[in-house]
DNA sequence: CCGAGAGTAGACAGACCTGTCTGGTAGCGT
DNA sequence: ACGCTACCAGACAGGTCTGTCTACTCTCGG
């Protein structure tokens, strides 16, 4: 009985890392302990901890996964103007904090549960972190803004305010905010646009 | 042995709260122990179950502590214009954000442990925020600010940002980004004054 | 003086936590 | 056919968690 043909299923990490995951995110994690994801998982203990010595080598590995995640999202973006990129990952963040499963920025989560700076996690949080400045200064640079650094940083408080809002208020209101305040940060060019999923307006 | 003068001690109810306090707050509210509370609080257990029949009890007694001080602080506040006000509170934010205990706000670190929106925790965060936003609201109408509803929720997605940003990245490089924001929202008035207890520049 | 109220100290129950270990099974390369 | 690797199932240890309970002490009002 024990041993099902699993080839067709994911191997055993993949299939931990997925469900702690969805576990992580949706429950926190210190809530969520090692007999839970193991069980949904479909994995032996024993398993378990020969993928990830720890719970916390875990933790790190589904913080790392995110910062993936979001990397490969916005390198598979279709590549319009830097501005274009930098409005589209904005609308991107409010669609996607719009839906009901949003429950915050994972990494903002996972910093409040993990309050060690030297902690590795926090560590893979901050390589995040820095990934992402990185990338609004470059997009902005990109664009021939005259000062990339500290708009990159104003990006970043919006970024920062938009996943907290949109997790503990009002989603439609939020968004509306968002835009307006995208816009009076890098200039009234070309307004966010209205494609969003939920009807813009207020 | 038992029991020593302990009139000259504060009350056992408001020691528990505040060593709750500290120790949520810098630690993390499921990672401290309802035993580590008492012990450092120095009061027995059924003392403690007497004030606060659960931990959940205890969680949300903080949170509306933590959301008593903010409004005893902002109401204690030199009555000077609204806006004037207004900045003031963003400077206070951003020089208690760049100590070095600061920690990320409290109701946004709770709201990371407590998913579920209809918990007893996630409301008491859901009135101070709608107090908050309130307050932001009512400064903008009373400097005559043409759009209060919409700048106060801008004012809130930076005060999301800043405690974020001041917790995880620099904060020097975060007190600018906040300054010039404030500027592009609320217009450029008179820009946050230079009084910060960080020397400004970048 | 005496009883009520608040507090202290600490044992205890039952659940849950992480992490280890044993033992058995399925598939693959050689 | 054989061994290697990856996996499953589950018992187990040792600790920690919340919450209850017993037994005692101190202080103060009446």
């Amino acid at each position: 009985m024990t041993a099902q043909p699993w080839e067709s299923r994911q191997p055993a990490r993949a299939r931990v890392l997925e469900t702690a995951t969805r576990l992580f995110y949706t429950e926190g994690i210190h809530s969520v302990g090692i007999d839970r994801i193991i069980a949904e998982a479909g994995v032996a203990k024993a398993t378990f901890y020969r993928h990830f010595p720890s719970k916390d080598d875990l933790v790190r590995a589904y913080v790392v996964e995110q910062s993936s995640w979001q990397r490969a999202a916005v390198a598979g973006m279709p590549t319009a103007s830097p501005r274009a990129k930098l409005e589209a990952i904005f609308t991107l963040m409010c669609d996607f904090g719009a839906g009901p499963d949003y429950r915050g920025c994972a990494f903002v989560n996972a910093a409040a549960e993990y309050p060690d700076p030297a902690h590795p996690v926090r560590q893979a949080i901050a390589d995040h972190r820095r990934w992402l400045r990185d990338l609004y200064r470059e997009l902005l640079t990109g664009e021939g803004h005259p000062d990339a650094e500290r708009t990159a940083d104003m990006l970043m408080l919006l970024r920062d305010g938009l996943s907290v809002g949109l997790d503990l208020d009002d989603p439609v209101r939020v968004r509306a905010a968002v835009e307006e305040t995208l816009a009076a940060v890098l200039g009234r060019g070309s307004a966010m646009s209205e494609q969003g999923t939920t009807a813009g307006r207020r």
